[in-house]
DNA sequence: GCCGTATCGAGATTGATTCTCATTCCAACA
DNA sequence: TGTTGGAATGAGAATCAATCTCGATACGGC
């Protein structure tokens, strides 16, 4: 049961919350913003008001939950925490996302910073393309 | 002449832009907000209207002279278009902007968003950390 | 089951960005 | 070099995502 989920990290379950979680665990193939999760709740019948979305997004992201992106349009999505570090392929027309971690990529970026001068804290790397899914492989556009 | 840079990209050489691509050029080393660029003005004394700002530099961007990125924040940041494909270390601290390109990482990402059935569009790289100056690197946080 | 406190919801608010439209400027031409 | 039509500008209104406020409600320890 999820709510033991909330519990560990120290929110109480209620039931706006847990909703919002089950949300995020049966689309952990893409990531959502706000509004998405709105949505998808309105789908289910379940009314929560928009604030609440946003205050408990950014409760499990406190909580490290959940993490935020801000993906090529500056907005806002969220994707539940693994807990282990990586990186994205976006498709760019149905928006699925895969995580993926390479350590080559990770290492050189490690000495880029270094010959700059830069101690690194932090990174963040996006692939955008299509996926092989008919529809997104063979557009033009 | 910078007018010449305007005209070869369809717009005409007026005022207002011809002070908009002047203050991108003296901040090559950073990365400004309509905001920032704003300001800039203001303070050598040119009143443009914010909104100018924010339609000129929408116009450069279709007219290829700069880049629009989104950092961490979420915010438009623009860049002039040095023409070739780099990626960024910013400073967490103090803003500044490193350009770079490294082979290894370029290939590395065409072969993984093939490994994942991807056609790779484009990339976004971005590193965080804190660059050499006094007050960046030793700031506790 | 009851109570105190954390949480919620609706609507107001903010901050960044875009739109509207009357006024002004540019560049081609007389 | 003055005229003119269409493009560009500026001020303020409008929009959109995100946050805040505050009275009403639900959680969970007793």
């Amino acid at each position: 049961m999820q709510s033991n989920d909330l519990k560990d990290a120290g929110l109480k379950a209620t039931q706006p919350r847990l909703k919002i979680l089950s949300i995020l665990e049966q689309n952990r193939d893409r990531h959502m913003s706000a509004e998405d999760v709105y949505r998808a709740l309105m789908d289910t019948g379940d009314d929560l008001g928009l604030a609440t979305i946003y205050r408990v997004l950014t409760q499990f992201e406190s909580a490290g939950l959940v993490i935020r992106h801000h993906f090529a349009d500056g907005h806002a999505v969220f994707e539940l925490d693994s807990g282990e570090h990586h990186d994205h392929i976006v498709c760019i027309d149905c928006g699925k996302v895969i995580e993926f971690v390479d350590n080559t990529i990770e290492r050189r970026q490690i000495r880029i910073a270094k010959e700059h001068g830069f101690r690194l804290a932090d990174h963040s790397l996006v692939l955008h393309g299509r996926c092989e899914r008919r529809d997104c492989a063979h557009r033009k556009r």
